[in-house]
RNA sequence: AGAGUUGGCCAGGCAGUCGCUGGUCGUAUUCGCGAGAAUACGGCGGGAGGAAAGUCCGGGCUCCAUAGGGUAGAGUGCCAGGUAACGCCUGGGGGGCGAAAGCCUACGGAAAGUGCCGCAGAAAAUAUACCGCCAGCUUGCUGGUAAGGGUGAAAAGGUGCGGUAAGAGCGCACCGCGCGGGUGGUAACACACCGUGGCAGGGUAAACCCCACUCGGAGCAAGACCAAAUAGGAAUCCAUUUGUGCGACCCGCGCAGGAUUCGGGUAGGUUGCUUGAGGCGUAUGGUGACGUACGGCCUAGAUGAAUGACUGUCCACGACAGAACCCGGCUUAUCGGCCAGCUCUCUUU
């Protein structure tokens, strides 16, 4: 899986997706304005779904641009990683953060993830 | 050149690397007798806005019942036109602001009825008389007044002359107002036009209300199709006393009954889904909104939701902000830049 893409397979497409991550979660790192939320799957690659509420982020375009970021990190470096099914969820403030922000806060975050895994 | 004002246009550019999405072409594999379909990979070109936003109006489209009559309710409110329609737009009228260009205007009815109107003031609408003024006499009372003063946002027209005890539309002239007519205008309305009446009776209708006109309801999570689970119904035809259900309510309409037939439809998927009251150019009608004719154009279609990230570079250093069925408006947010018309001021020739 050393090939950059992302395709439909590898995000989270419905309600039970969602709640399965929910109910068996193994994983998890947080900063004040991100949480990862990470459950292992069977299937042969990872899987990403995003939960960005309106409340915390206002405006369309900021919620836009942060699923955008994530999502590209997320298909350069998802071969660095176990399979596994992630929820990306934003909590308030994150809007306020440049595009180089968010994208090295996530890496931080990205490599916490590695480890907890591996060590487990 | 500066100040103002109105209308229109643009919304960082370029290059590279890595992606996403739908279209099309090609190749491979699978399925199919076949037309073709699905999946994967590659090539090519397409991929947010002026507000995509708020969801405040209007319409298309879909379903409810074929959307019909009445009531309730809601909306609109100077006139004429434009439009699919509108609460929008255009032109005109009245009123207000500005030196002007121009801007603002919820601008029907207070003589159908009801309600409300603080303080001050004698009195806020049936009128009335605090200080005054005048007359009379018993010198502080009676009568007559509303010119003057005072209160107030507002005191039952204004100015002048006559008149009178003092005054008063009491009389007259002009201004204002009402009514009737005339002229101009499709009309709102206007008039340094004519006649007539001494003269309307406060404000508030974005308070109830009255008048005129308009409006059935719900929305793409509408609706249609395929279909695990689960439950026993569903569709068509016939009948319509009674029962029951339905939209804000009524008139009204549907369902239950009998017969025939067999599928039904939650998760999920497919579709609706972008060619449209579309945009561009030319000609033409119109003051204009806009209409008509001809030519050629196709310009996002996602669905846990694409349209991006990173790097370099240039400059004016980049605002507000992301389509979700589709259009027409309105409103709100917005870094800056460009173009055109008009008004005023200054300088120069």
């Amino acid at each position: 899986m050393t090939d950059c893409r992302f395709t439909r397979e590898q995000r989270l497409l419905n309600a039970a997706d969602f709640q399965r991550v929910f109910d068996k979660t193994k994983l998890k790192v947080s900063t004040r304005e991100l949480l990862i939320l990470g459950a292992a799957n069977d299937l042969g690659h990872s899987r990403i779904g995003f939960i960005i509420a309106k409340k915390n982020i206002r405006t369309a375009v900021h919620r836009n641009r942060i699923k955008r970021i994530i999502r590209n990190f997320f298909r350069v470096h998802c071969s660095e990683f176990d399979t596994a099914d992630l929820i990306i969820m934003a909590r308030r403030g994150l809007d306020q953060r440049s595009n180089s922000e968010i994208n090295r806060m996530f890496s931080d975050l990205w490599y916490k993830l590695v480890r907890q895994s591996s060590s487990r």
